[in-house]
Parts: structure tokens; C-alpha cells; sequence
DNA sequence: GAATCAGTGGACAAGATGCCCAGTGCATCC
DNA sequence: GGATGCACTGGGCATCTTGTCCACTGATTC
């Protein structure tokens, strides 16, 4: 699925974003044009799907994030409700999941009372039935993919497929 | 905080982030050293936090998402569960939260069959006392930071600041 | 009025990019 | 064995972009 160079390659593109395909052909000790087609088939591939700029909502002012538990009225389907909650710009995320709740979300805002207007917001949307929320207090380990990336290349010997 | 064009500038590399400095200058109908001292300042203030590459983990093999709630041994302190939880390459991200639980784990797995033995090792962790997952099904809405940055700007008059 | 700051528009050398090519090692396939 | 396909190498080329200067304008602040 990936290989060693891939993992290395995305890991220096990792710690310095800004670098070229030449410079990174150069770091890896192999040719620009292996540097450029690997890119290529990554990207092609979806394994890597851009390198859009990394927003802190943080730095935006929005400094508290909170995970939202909803339950959804079963009738009346879930397009609608997701389409109001998407139109919250809050709103960082929504997952449909199993258990007792229906979706899942993350939404950030300014401050504690802040996160009261955009839970009402999430309140007011038809189909919503019930929130639960609580509250981020620290990200000791926030988002990250690399760990996956490097290791994966458990494959060095005759993979098969 | 951010202004109309800083705004202009973060939607346009975020829809097209192979961009350069001076194509965003041609494209926003501002010269190229304002694009560059906006980004400057922005990536100078956090705002920006970078540029890594976007990494899907669904083609990576692991297409299974699953939202891990963890309860914590009071004493012995969190962080060395922390390290332990870290140092599993499947742990996507940690939050300490308010409410039930102490913690909360984003994972991925490469199938239902795979989520339990990540959830092995998430078990197995010293200090970790009970956890709870849910498993995403869906996510109609995936991570997104954009309609912050496009919504701020509603400061147009003479901003106090 | 003077100073400060953001933006403009132009210039320059240095470097990177996209693209093409011939050659090589290493698989698989006939 | 021999042939094909594929990934990688290393080189060359014109074009574009980058980083970094500069002088000038306009708005804001003191």
C-alpha cells in the first residue's frame, strides 16, 4: 500500500511543508523525478489528499473546543439535520455513530458562555432531540497521522499484493 | 483578529494549496509582497500552523474511525497514560474532558475485527480503567476549519482591537 | 506636521519547476 | 532463456517563481 520511501517522504514533507521536490530528492538521497512520481501516486492514490493550510481555531479566538453527543428524531432523516449543522461554522465535524447517541460532534467556540450560544444553535436545529456535551479541557495528543504512515511499512520482504 | 483579505488568502490555499506566493497575488488582485507579508504574519501569529500533507487513513488501509471514551486510575497521574496511549500508532488524538469520562480517543482500525485489538492495547495501557467506544459510520462532515476563517470577518468598520 | 505602517510596483540573481530523454536493474510473463 | 513492463537514475533545457532589495504612496496615530 505504501512503502518505506512513501513513509519518508511524507514525513519529511511532515516536519517541513514548505520544501521542493528537488530539495526533498536531495534529503532522500534519491532522483527528483522518483521524488515527483511518488507525489504523484500518493496524491493519485487519495493516501495523500492535499497540504491545505493548518488553521488553529485557537489562534482565531475560538480557544474552547467541546465534543457533542446528539440524538436525532428517527423520522424525518438525518440529510436535513446534517445540513443545518453544517451550516454552523462551529461546527468542525460530524460523525454518524453507533451507541446510544446518533452523531457525534466537535464544535468550538470563544469562550464557556460562547459554547452555550453555538450548543443553542445545535439545539435549535429541527430533528435534534436531545445533546450531550463535554467539554475539551486539553489535546495532549492532537490530530496526527504520521505514527500510521511510519508504521505501516511493516511490508519490506516479497509483500503479496 | 483576521480581516477580509487574510480570509481571501486562507479559502484560496485551502482550494488550491500547490499555489504560490505570487499566483495568489494574481489571483486576490494584490501584489505579490502583501500576499507574502500576510502570510508571513499569519503563520508569525499561529494563525497558520502550517502546510502538512493531508493524510487520508482510509487509503491507508485503516477505514474504520471509532471514538474511544477512557476512564482514568486517579492516582498516578495522566501522563503517563498519555505516553502509553500516544506511543499506539492507531491513536489518531487524546482530549482530557469534562464529564464521565476522562479522556477522549479518536482510533482507527483497519477492520471491526482490528478496532478490538487496538482497543486491546488502549486496555491494556496501566492506569486505564474502563473504556467506551463508539464507531463512526459515517462523516458527512469531515474536519473543517474554513467557515471560521470565512466568518470572522464580520469586524469591517474601524475595528476596536 | 512627523512618524509609523501597509501596500504598490518594479527590479535582480538564484533557484525550482515541468518536461523530455536514454540507460539500467529487476521483477514478471511467455 | 528471452522479452516486456516498470521504477529509478542522471542529465539537459526553457520558463517560471522565489527571496530580497528599493522608492513611493496613502492612511493612521501622536
Amino acid at each position: 500500500m505504501i512503502d518505506k520511501l512513501d513513509a519518508r517522504l511524507i514525513s519529511l514533507l511532515d516536519a517541513e511543508p514548505r520544501l521542493g521536490v528537488l530539495e526533498c530528492s536531495r534529503r532522500l538521497g534519491v532522483a527528483r523525478g522518483t521524488v515527483q512520481a511518488r507525489l504523484d501516486r500518493l496524491v493519485a492514490r487519495g493516501v495523500v489528499r492535499g497540504f491545505g493550510p493548518d488553521i488553529d481555531p485557537a489562534a482565531l479566538g475560538y480557544g474552547v473546543t467541546a465534543f457533542v453527543t446528539l440524538q436525532i428524531r428517527q423520522v424525518g432523516g438525518h440529510d436535513t439535520v446534517i445540513g443545518r449543522l453544517a451550516a454552523i461554522p462551529e461546527m468542525l465535524e460530524v460523525h454518524t455513530i453507533t451507541g446510544g447517541g446518533d452523531m457525534l460532534c466537535r464544535v468550538v467556540a470563544r469562550t464557556n458562555a460562547d459554547l452555550q450560544r453555538v450548543i443553542d444553535l445545535i439545539v435549535g436545529v429541527e430533528g435534534v432531540v436531545r445533546t450531550s456535551t463535554v467539554i475539551a479541557l486539553a489535546s495532549p495528543v492532537p490530530y496526527r497521522t504520521l505514527p500510521l504512515v511510519q508504521a505501516v511499512p511493516a511490508e519490506s520482504g516479497p509483500a503479496e499484493s
